[in-house]
DNA sequence: TTGAAAGCGCTAACAA
DNA sequence: TTGTTAGCGCTTTCAA
């Protein structure tokens, strides 16, 4: 690995004039930082940040924790983060909790010792008081976002959910709906607690009833399973006209579920939902795919690396894996009777 | 800052023992493991990754750099990356090159100077050959997804793209499609050039002809301007029967044009593409959301963060940002014109 | 304008 | 089983 020390005896200086070079501190002739720019390129030489950021005691480094990578909401949200921190000269990294507190609580840990210098988090609910107040107490400043936690000062960004509920709830009786049920995210997450409200209140301002069973209460995370909002909806005497729900991934469970019963879309049932869809929102996407196997393309390429960085003595030959694509049949296509 | 002398002192016993009590490394009685064990859950202790990494050389992090992290091909592989470098005691960075050569050499520049492990990486092009030169001169495995660039040797993650796209093609011929445009990523991609070939392959094999403008090449990632698409359509002396995108972006935006033109899809034109939609594929997201800005909430976020860093002595009264969300009425509601 | 010495927090190698 | 020494690559402080 080249150094600092490399470079200095190549340009006949000492290691201290290099680093002010490299970063543009104190005094130097122009000749002498021409020297050493041209030895640095000549050897290519790239600073070492671990080496900086222990002596600098800061890493430029910020981290962004969300709950669900794969919600458009968050994926849109860390692009902005993400432009912010460049911007601003900090490198940004990201880890995905899956609303669990448990994987939370690993983050929590990797981001003391990795000792970055903030972190901007979504907590996964009330539930995560302690992993704030590990942070607090290490004084790694932090920002919440999309929640608040009960019991912990800080910054935070929020969405107005209670208006939100509100409107959405509002809309569906504008359009004329009398029984309108909601699917929502855990209470202990304090943004589902406020669209709960929105819902409830607007209900309660046009004096409409809401039954004890048309509130559902699950996580805003994807489920593999769907039975719980079956039974949600199966224990309803009839099923409402429109359906307020918490986040997106809920509308579109939802919707599946639905879809499968064979209930329409708006037609028998409404559906209303918070956070927009990113590209998808405004599409009919029964697209027929060459499906291509994402999850395996990051688990084995991980693997392949890991394996290769194992290695690194040994030079094995290089590997190709090829994954087929598997074509899913949906509707965008249409079967043409006459040719041409 | 606790460091491993603080635990030291106060267990009375040596640096170096602790550092073998946090390793499990070298033999202990287990009298002074527990000792030690017990300054540190009373100090609070966490390692300092970024010393360990300074002496270790290896700082145990891995970095994927992908294409575009709206896209939910990419995330799902990214939820596979991290699964995969979690297992193995790994953490792992993102990167978002948004098809930008100058944003990935901005991340190479990045993974070189934070001494990286490896990393896993989607070339934007044929043109990233330098940028993998790079790596691999510093001695960083790599490994390539998604995409091939002639020039280097390495590791490498595919996708049978030519056999997709002659799959894709096929399908369409054999629901009796004879004329079928597509619309391509760049063909300084490996995987674009590969999946007009499939295309073309399948045509030949057919006896169908392809007319020049039937094909149009762009960028696989999205673009905040339909036009070009909309000019290849109006180019056409008649819109296909069918259309392959070359990804699940490019089938998205041509499905938008369409429908702004009220051309029906599949009635009038059909349409199959690459790689799923993740979570929005089975679904018909016509919904009316409280579209919250997730953008935003990102981008003020991690400004509040630096703030907050930059401050970090003069605490500040703590801030609250309050974002209202957009309704955005779509067809998911239905009016109802009698009450109940 | 330049350089020498010390140290950031940790671990490998060796010694006791 | 435990401790001492040296050094990872860099920057801060002080001296020249």
């Amino acid at each position: 690995m080249v150094t600092i020390y490399d470079i200095a005896e190549k340009a006949n200086v000492s290691a201290m004039t290099v680093s002010r070079v490299i970063n543009n501190t104190g005094k130097i002739s122009d000749k002498t930082r021409a020297k050493v720019k041209r030895v640095m390129e000549e050897l290519n030489y790239v600073p070492n940040q671990t080496a900086r950021s222990l002596v600098l005691q800061q890493t430029r480094i910020l981290f962004l924790l969300i709950t669900d990578i794969t919600n458009p909401f968050y994926t849109t949200l860390a692009r902005g983060a993400e432009d912010a921190a460049t911007k601003n000269g900090f490198r940004l990294l990201f880890g995905n909790s899956d609303e669990s507190l448990e994987k939370e609580n690993e983050y929590v840990q990797t981001i003391l010792s990795a000792r970055v210098d903030g972190v901007l988090v979504a907590p996964a609910g009330d539930p995560s008081l302690p992993h704030l107040e590990k942070l607090r107490a290490h004084k790694v400043p932090f920002v919440l976002m999309d929640r608040e936690v009960p019991g912990i000062e800080c910054d935070v960004v929020l969405g107005d959910s209670k208006e939100g509920g509100h409107r959405l709830t509002q809309l569906l009786i504008d359009r004329g709906h009398r029984r309108i049920a909601m699917i929502n995210g855990s209470s202990s997450v304090s943004s589902a607690r406020l669209r709960l409200q929105g819902y409830r209140e607007a209900l309660k301002l046009n004096d409409l009833p809401c039954a004890d069973g048309d509130v559902y209460e699950t996580s805003f995370g994807p489920r593999s399973d769907l039975s719980g909002i079956e039974a949600w909806l199966d224990a309803m005497p009839s099923l409402p006209t429109a359906i307020v729900a918490g986040n997106n991934v809920l509308a579109l469970e939802v919707m599946s579920v639905l879809r499968n019963r064979g209930v329409a879309v708006p037609d028998e049932v409404s559906l209303v939902c918070f956070d927009d869809l990113g590209p998808y929102a405004e599409f009919d996407p029964f697209l027929t795919v060459a499906a291509q196997q994402a999850y395996q393309f990051g688990y084995m390429g991980i693997q392949m690396l890991i394996e290769r960085i194992r290695e690194k003595e040994q030079p094995l030959p290089w590997k190709k894996i090829v994954l087929p694509a598997e074509l899913i049949v949906r509707r965008s296509v249409k079967e043409l009777t006459s040719t041409q």
